[in-house]
DNA sequence: TATGAATGTTGTCACCGTCAACATATGGAT
DNA sequence: ATCCATATGTTGACGGTGACAACATTCATA
């Protein structure tokens, strides 16, 4: 098959190959340039596809945040568990989406998108996943709990699950061997302190 | 007084208007240029101080350590405290340099630097000052408790510390109004996990 | 005071993001 | 089947960057 003048979905491939990079480098390092040499395409051809880099960025967080809110939504509202059990499921279900998406993650926490007013997409869906956190925290205190109890205890466990996956993520814990276990362990302390 | 030749201690200027830089905005914006016109200067006068943008950031991360080593050593060994207190008041203070030293603290944790072999000093810096962590939350349980006990309770703290810094630091706790009253609750609620 | 080291400057190069102008392909209306 | 608007890809250009080399100035000290 010879070089077409059309990519065919130079789209999907522009995403694709900037989440391949992102498993290695750092986001600063992600060009248009270097994209197009790996897909094969001239410089500018991304361009129509995206405004700039940072666009493509933050079009891969949104997309990154739109996955995690699928992965924690049905666990914040599963009936057939206890609030504890939800609360319980939901930390695993989070560090477990962090370490399989970890490109993902990564850039859903860059600090560029959260200059408040730049991304507004992004910081709309990042308020709603942690809605989901701070919903199933709160649900495991009696429902007359003082509201700054309920937020104290969502936002250490939200702080904890997010420590445990940067730490993961950014190869600080490549020593630990059974990650499963540590998630677990984790996450049960985190009930137990309720 | 008129422009001199000499800057009189360009080094020095370099690393503290990073640092002013590294408030607002991210590392990869740092630049020779912009900083070379911030300190007014000429474009390659950074390079007589610092082989390349990398290395000085790489410098102010090492130093960063070295503050943060010489704030955590002095609790963790602190002889009149019993473990449960070193433990406690070992988060507490982590999380205070953290958001005193944010610039500092950002960097601390950049990708860039943990990319192994690439920046040895910074790795060794970074693994001194966890084992003081480490050291302080194994304190705490019976002695002859199993090591991956000891292991996983350390990495929770750990986690949960970095994790509160992290959404402090990256503006995503804004609302939070009694940061100390947080800090406290958070680092109170590990030592019960004991 | 003279001289080598430290520090600052200017010139140059290759790279990058971005835009404008141009080229080609695609798909639907006729 | 043809025509044309639109989508997509390409090339050229501009100003920005990091980095190095060659050169200029100042400093330290013997």
């Amino acid at each position: 098959m010879t070089k077409q003048y059309h990519h065919g979905d130079l789209r999907e491939a522009l995403i694709d190959a900037t989440l391949e990079m992102l498993k290695n480098d750092e986001a600063h390092l992600i060009g248009f340039r270097e994209l197009a040499r790996r897909l094969d395409v001239s410089r500018a051809a991304p361009y129509r596809h995206f405004e700039s880099v940072e666009n493509l960025l933050g079009f891969i967080a949104e997309e990154g945040y739109r996955k995690f809110i699928e992965a924690l939504e049905p666990v914040a509202h599963h009936g057939a568990l206890s609030s504890k059990e939800r609360f319980l499921e939901l930390g695993i279900v989070y560090v477990n989406f962090a370490l399989k998406n970890s490109a993902h993650y990564r850039l859903m926490f860059d600090q560029r998108f959260f200059k408040t007013g730049t991304f507004p997409k992004v910081e709309h869906l990042a308020a709603q996943a942690f809605g989901l956190l701070k919903l199933t925290a709160s649900a495991c205190l009696p429902a007359d709990a003082a509201p700054e109890e309920k937020n104290q205890l969502a936002n250490l466990a939200w702080a904890s699950v997010h420590g445990i996956s940067k730490l993961f993520i950014d190869g600080q814990w490549d020593q630990v061997q059974d990650r499963q276990k540590f998630i677990r362990y984790a996450c049960e302390k985190l009930v137990a302190i309720v």
